[in-house]
DNA sequence: AAACAAATTAGACAAGTGTATAATATAGGA
DNA sequence: TCCTATATTATACACTTGTCTAATTTGTTT
């Protein structure tokens, strides 16, 4: 049993953009729109990306006449969750603090920043 | 010019033992005494990584009689603010705020933990 | 000087990741 | 029905990462 699995970048850009799609289902073309475009992907590098998504269990997809349609299986907050547990555990001991602290240490995060995260901290007490 | 390099999570380890190093200079018998061995690497394993870990400019070595001895040359703290950066901006838009309220929405971060939070905030302002 | 033993170097190889070309399937029109 | 255009599938391949075995170097002991 390993932790959560963490996905390959390119793999990743994918799950974004099926977790973040605005219409459902999604097909082939509209994650080239929406992301192998940019990426600059032919369209079976795309799906080739989905394949490997389909084999770990994060997505399942469906066949209708010629075109593909994919479906996410996990969820992403729970992923992220997943990646920024094992994240905060490598580099940071686990602690946000010692995170914050190193990142700003010698005080410059920004006083926005400062009031949203003390206007969070109060809402947690 | 790419952000800064992450490393692989091997050569990671190895980082961080010579980071962290009790003595210097560190030779490749220290460094199996306090990585390679509880990863359960062969000696060539280890100085596999840690010839990468050279040719990508992290550190640097000399050879001594028959031993090699190896310098860091970046330093920790550093590499561990830039993979952070980095972190934050992939997975939530860069702000700490986000991170937490992903993490800890519905308030279950310990009181301690709080505590030292709210500490670390007033210290910064 | 020869032989040993300890350490390093040189390669090698499998698995994972990014990416594509060529082959195949299929909806629709001529 | 046959052709065409488009989407998908099947492969393939180079690079990276984890890992090792075999070969070589070199200080030390006979």
């Amino acid at each position: 049993m390993d932790n959560i699995r963490k996905l390959p970048d390119a793999e990743f850009d994918v799950m974004l953009a099926l977790w973040e799609s605005e219409i459902a289902p999604v097909n082939t073309a509209y994650l080239m729109e929406n992301v192998g475009k940019q990426k600059g992907w032919k369209a079976p590098t795309l799906i080739s990306f989905l394949s490997r998504l389909e084999e770990r269990g994060f997505i399942h997809s469906e066949k209708k006449g010629k075109e593909r349609y994919y479906f996410a299986d996990t969820v992403k907050e729970e992923y992220i969750r997943g990646v920024t547990f094992d994240f905060l555990s490598k580099y940071h001991s686990g602690s946000f603090v010692k995170m914050m602290d190193l990142m700003y240490g010698k005080n410059s995060m920004s006083s926005k920043e400062l009031d949203e995260m003390l206007k969070w901290l109060q809402e947690q007490y």
